[in-house]
DNA sequence: AGCGCACTTTACGTTAACGTAACCGTAACG
DNA sequence: CGTTACGGTTACGTTAACGTAAAGTGCGCT
């Protein structure tokens, strides 16, 4: 069984955050560790959700944004009425995300540009430095 | 001559903000509009920065990373020591939103199947509402 | 001169996402 | 049995990016 529950110092580790955070995450409402006497656990549940939170986080979305994704990646609302709303909820993060894509790659088609200008200012510093 | 400057009204229009946001970047040093009395003065380069710096905050982006990309955009540092640590500071921006970008690819394919999965879900519901 | 309007500065308020300090419990270790 | 180690709960502090309110300035009009 992969009962692997986890010590709040070993998943903080894991995912390189402080205990703090993970406080503040359980408070958020983005965790769920069990209580063994007053000690937190960390499930496998638990562990799957950061890997998903800290990946939101690295693109932009906040933690809210965060908490209403993970609600999606659950069977969690089992009538047809919650979980189209999910789905829907679903489709338009998806949209976002895409867009953002378009626009990152804009901006790094740009950025490419302009490291290609860098390039050439550079080298005509160093052929006038004869 | 395009020396078309804009009050700070018609400049908040055509970017959609605030008097308060223009100041607010003018403090920051990501914008120098001229002064004609104590009335500022938006010139066509602040213009083009804005544009630069409404793209930046899009990807996440502090407004501190955005100037320092600004000064890059800029024919300022005339020295070529500036340039070089200006060209590397770019590069090393030009692989985070690299990385950025695949994650952001890895997160979309995984909220497809996510679609595809709850798609199945809602056509079970509604099969079996027979 | 008086009025209003657009603009200004100064400065305190706000939200998100934690950091950090203070204080308490308990379980094991020497 | 004292203390070190780890865990916990308040609760105030911090940074970023503005919002918002207060109070002053200049200018164009009547």
């Amino acid at each position: 069984m992969t009962d692997e529950t986890l010590t709040i110092r070993l998943m903080c580790e894991q995912f390189a955050v402080t205990p703090r955070t993970l406080r503040f995450y359980e408070a958020k409402e983005l965790l769920f560790p069990l209580r063994k006497g007053h000690a937190r656990l960390f499930t496998r549940a638990d562990r799957a959700r950061m890997t998903l939170i800290l990946r939101g986080k690295r693109f932009g979305f906040s933690l809210e944004d965060i908490r209403q994704l993970l609600d999606m990646y659950d069977p969690g609302g089992s009538n047809e009425a919650q979980l189209t709303r999910t789905f829907e909820l679903a489709q338009k993060r998806l949209h976002q995300m895409e867009a953002q894509r378009a626009e990152l790659d804009i901006a790094i088609t740009d950025l490419n540009l302009q490291l290609a200008e860098g390039a050439r200012l550079i080298a005509a510093f160093r052929s006038a430095a004869t």
